[in-house]
DNA sequence: TTTCATGCAAACGATTTGCAGGGGT
DNA sequence: ACCCCTGCAAATCGTTTGCATGAAA
């Protein structure tokens, strides 16, 4: 399946979920798509407004949180920063942030994830989420 | 050693850090170390007004803010919701949250954390610090 | 043509801060 | 005495919301 072809078939389920798809909303998930990095909502605001002069931060954040309910992208809130987003379309991972540059990296670990669940199972709970964050510095040498 | 002897222990190494123990920190320091729960700046003044009335919002988040930095406390963030608090005195740990009900279980995993350093390390990175979260639901039956 | 979405400005809630007076040490 | 700490009120910052208008469907 082509880009385009995936960028339709989002646009139409999110159509019949009932989320108009407007300029503005067009221009977000456009730059949402494109993105490799995990930006604020400031920043997202910046890169729409060059796809759609003129949108303004209310409707950034508006869309933001219509499209992480209907589960299309994620909503990051890391330590001492502003809320961070991201595409859905990856499998699940977590994040390690330098602390120095702010900068993020994905990982994943099956064998966490399933600690996780034991550990919680011996309490007599179930995980409806997790959030596990690493904290980190580029090691010398 | 008794709790009267730990908490004098403290008072003397914050006063040696320069920090002034006043009746509104005496107060604060109490609170704290007979807290079992993780509670927030708000219900914290609301304990602490017991012993020092008067005591204000601001000084509340002052002396949250110095005890931290002192190493005293810790504060967490959990997801949607204010700052919640707890004594440092405990040894490292993390936290189940339930989602019906907010409270807090403490957990620990070596294997976890251990698991945890490889990954950075094969990134190349070595871990300032983590946090882990694992937001729970009481399981059936 | 009926909603739902937008832009603007104002509201929000948790936390921080400037200032003048008070209290540890 | 010195200067840090307090209470108050106002400021901050990210985010949300009320309202009148505009545009998807």
């Amino acid at each position: 399946m082509t880009q385009a072809e995936r960028s339709l078939q989002l646009t139409n389920a999110l159509r019949d979920a009932g989320v108009r798809i407007t300029r503005q909303r067009a221009a977000l998930l456009e730059v949402l798509s494109v993105a490799d990095d995990h930006p604020d909502a400031i920043e997202l605001h910046r890169r729409a407004e060059i796809a759609s002069p003129g949108i303004s931060l209310s409707t950034v954040y508006r869309t933001l949180t219509a499209l992480e309910e209907q589960g299309v992208i994620h909503r990051h809130q890391f330590e001492g920063a502003s809320a961070r987003f991201e595409h859905a379309n990856a499998d699940h991972h977590d994040h390690m942030i330098d602390v120095e540059t702010g900068e993020v990296v994905e990982f994943c670990s099956e064998r966490i994830e399933k600690l996780q669940a034991e550990l919680a199972k011996e309490l007599g709970y179930e995980i409806v989420h997790h959030r596990m964050e690493l904290y980190v510095r580029k090691t010398q040498n």
